[in-house]
DNA sequence: AGTGAAACGACCGTAGA
DNA sequence: TCTACGGTCGTTTCACT
């Protein structure tokens, strides 16, 4: 059901095979791999009380249901990016089109349509000051449809978690 | 070098052991994965031409370094969080005493404190409307010193990556 | 959905360059 | 930092429940 969303309200009658594939176990499994990604099945099936083969074909299912992800995450400050930041974005034109423009520019890592004050929240990182300044103001604002940016330097990372639901 | 960020303009004389451990080869080997976080190091090696050993040897050296850790991330809608905002927050009083109750909210995966119009942005996620409306306007704003709130309801979120720096 | 067992492949520690 | 290699452990497949 990677792609149903429009379905949801006739879950009653249309539940589909994996709507409780994250029972209490499974959310075990997700936990033990969020702290390493690459914990040998046999390990934590002997934590959960559960067999090697039956923990690998759980952890296949969520893969391919695309409930999670194992994936390699880099910390940006030690790939010598010092400098992080959100930009608000408000368009005068098409919303989706500037959003597809800001993909294609390799430092910004998370780009969000939203509905507000801004109508595109945009993550960005840079080596330092002077290239975060070229990045919002050559090639940000430069895209046709941008009417306005505002800048939330980031002072300190309080918080960062991946296991959305989980614990 | 962790925790060494006010020694970085003494790089080009006190150049620690680790301050190339991002080259071309790390790099790949990070690529990869980035795509499968479970991916052996035999079949890593036979693509970048290095031996299993020596792949080994590297990523164990990044995660140690803290340059990236290998984790399982949940995609919260098939978790059942079908509503995401960011909450922009204006604080009266100790951000950093904010920042930290924040941190205990269950919903909340990500605090950033920043300079800029917004003391904190933090970013939320709840089943729906109505337990969006409970967090944000029951424990959120119940926090001693929060000014005011203002959400950023997610439309769509455009794009996300977690290989900052890399590709 | 889960188990068990056998064959295969990956991982780990370490010696040597 | 790399390779080579042997011992150990994990993964895969399959037959069975």
């Amino acid at each position: 059901m990677k792609n149903e969303p429009t379905t949801s309200r006739l879950n009653q009658t249309t539940k589909s095979a994996d709507d409780d594939s994250i029972d209490d176990v499974n959310k075990k499994i997700i936990a033990l791999l969020q702290e390493n990604g690459r914990r040998s099945y046999v390990s934590i099936g002997k934590e959960i009380g559960l067999s090697e083969a039956a923990v690998r074909l759980r952890v296949q299912k969520m893969l391919d249901d695309g409930v999670m992800q194992i994936v390699a995450v880099t910390n940006p400050m030690e790939m010598g990016f010092r400098r992080q930041a959100m930009v608000g974005i408000t368009v005068d034109g098409d919303i989706e089109y500037v959003a597809q423009k800001l993909k294609d520019i390799r430092q910004i890592d998370y780009i969000i349509i939203t509905a507000g004050r801004f109508d595109i929240l945009a993550e960005v990182f840079a080596e330092d000051d002077e290239s975060m300044l070229e990045l919002v103001n050559r090639q940000i604002r430069k895209i046709d449809g941008i009417d306005r940016t505002e800048l939330f330097t980031y002072m300190r990372l309080e918080s960062q978690r991946y296991d959305w639901g989980v614990r």
